[in-house]
DNA sequence: CGATGTCAAGGAATC
DNA sequence: GATTCCTTGACATCG
């Protein structure tokens, strides 16, 4: 072959899925009963186990756990959810002995209602403790650097600036063991890849590229992907393999009106198709120019995983 | 047993 | 100011 027909690498080391297993069932992701029954951490603590051991028979080496593994561990009215990490520490580290021995890198994602910058005090200070108790739960489960807490920069308020200089002042006040587990991801409609840049300027927090997000989202950056992408991942350390999250949109969404932002019969894009679109993610990959991981977010979750790889493959082999 | 409602939590947009 | 949507997985309840 032609040194000029040589493909651009595709510098990709894992690939990943998120909490719910599809491939198997019967696996649990968390202890989701009520709280009338008492759920608690070390129940999801064996629900993960069987996982980790899912994910090794699949050859799969990184997956996110459920951010709701510890149930209510940080609800203000129920302080006997509240000891659920330091009672289950030995299942903790040996929970993640495992996940080393396997070489599965981890990580958390909490929900939508961890909102760092929230101009309301008592929201702030609950996200900041919900950070706290997930970086502990990595932290007990004695994982390296590359196990990470993702985050949002949370809402706009109308002041996007002003939204943005209190979560720069909501990292001060996190402890220097979450300020190193957390990374920030841009969103689709109010954070962009430019405001995770400056976040990380501001405040040394490392940055995680969504690359549906930025599609959506692109503020200043559009045009400019595969900028946005690398100027992203440089702001891991050296020695720390970063990591971008990869989603194909729902084409096929019912029609959305609402907020006139879409017109009627038009998909909404920001839905995750369930499956990914191996052209896209190969063109998109090929442009990356350090060697990354990626969390897939497709509604097939491992089973879209496994295509992908397979339909990767396929390319490479210049089957299709 | 299958279908459907509900869950601790926020924010944005609409009315 | 109140209501609805966004979105997730699995329990809980209902028929």
């Amino acid at each position: 072959m032609p040194l000029t027909d040589r493909p651009t690498p595709r510098p990709i080391r894992h690939l990943g899925f998120a909490v719910k297993v599809l491939g198997t069932p019967g696996l649990k992701s968390n202890d989701a009963r009520r709280w009338q029954s008492g759920p608690h951490l070390r129940v999801s603590i064996e629900y993960l186990a069987r996982i980790f051991e899912y994910c090794d028979g699949i050859d799969v080496r990184m997956y996110r756990m459920s951010s709701d593994i510890a149930p209510y561990a940080t609800h203000p009215t129920m302080p006997q959810f509240h000891d659920q990490v330091r009672e289950c520490a030995d299942d903790l580290a040996a929970l993640g002995a495992r996940a080393r021995e396997l070489g599965l890198r981890l990580s958390l994602h909490p929900s939508q209602y961890i909102v760092l910058n929230s101009p309301n005090p008592a929201v702030a200070r609950g996200s900041a403790r919900d950070l706290e108790v997930q970086t502990e739960i990595l932290d007990a489960m004695e994982q390296g650097p590359e196990a990470t807490v993702i985050v949002h920069g949370g809402g706009g308020y109308g002041d996007k600036v002003a939204a943005l200089d209190r979560f720069c002042r909501a990292w001060e006040g996190l402890s220097e063991r979450a300020r190193s587990r957390i990374a920030v991801e841009n969103d689709e409609d109010i954070f962009s890849v430019e405001d995770t840049l400056g976040i990380h300027r501001r405040t040394g927090a490392k940055t995680i590229f969504d690359h549906q997000h930025h599609r959506l989202n692109p503020g200043t950056w559009s045009g400019r992907e595969a900028d946005a992408a690398n100027a992203s991942l440089a702001t891991w350390p050296d020695g720390v393999t970063p990591k971008l999250h990869y989603s194909s949109p729902r084409l096929d969404a019912r029609e959305v009106t609402r907020g006139g932002k879409a017109k009627p019969g038009a998909p909404l894009l920001s839905q995750h198709a369930d499956y990914i679109d191996p052209w896209t993610f190969d063109a998109f990959a090929r442009t990356l120019r350090r060697p990354v991981d990626v969390m897939l977010e497709a509604k097939a979750k491992d089973l879209a995983l496994l295509r992908l790889r397979k339909d990767l493959a396929m390319l490479d082999a210049k089957i299709v």
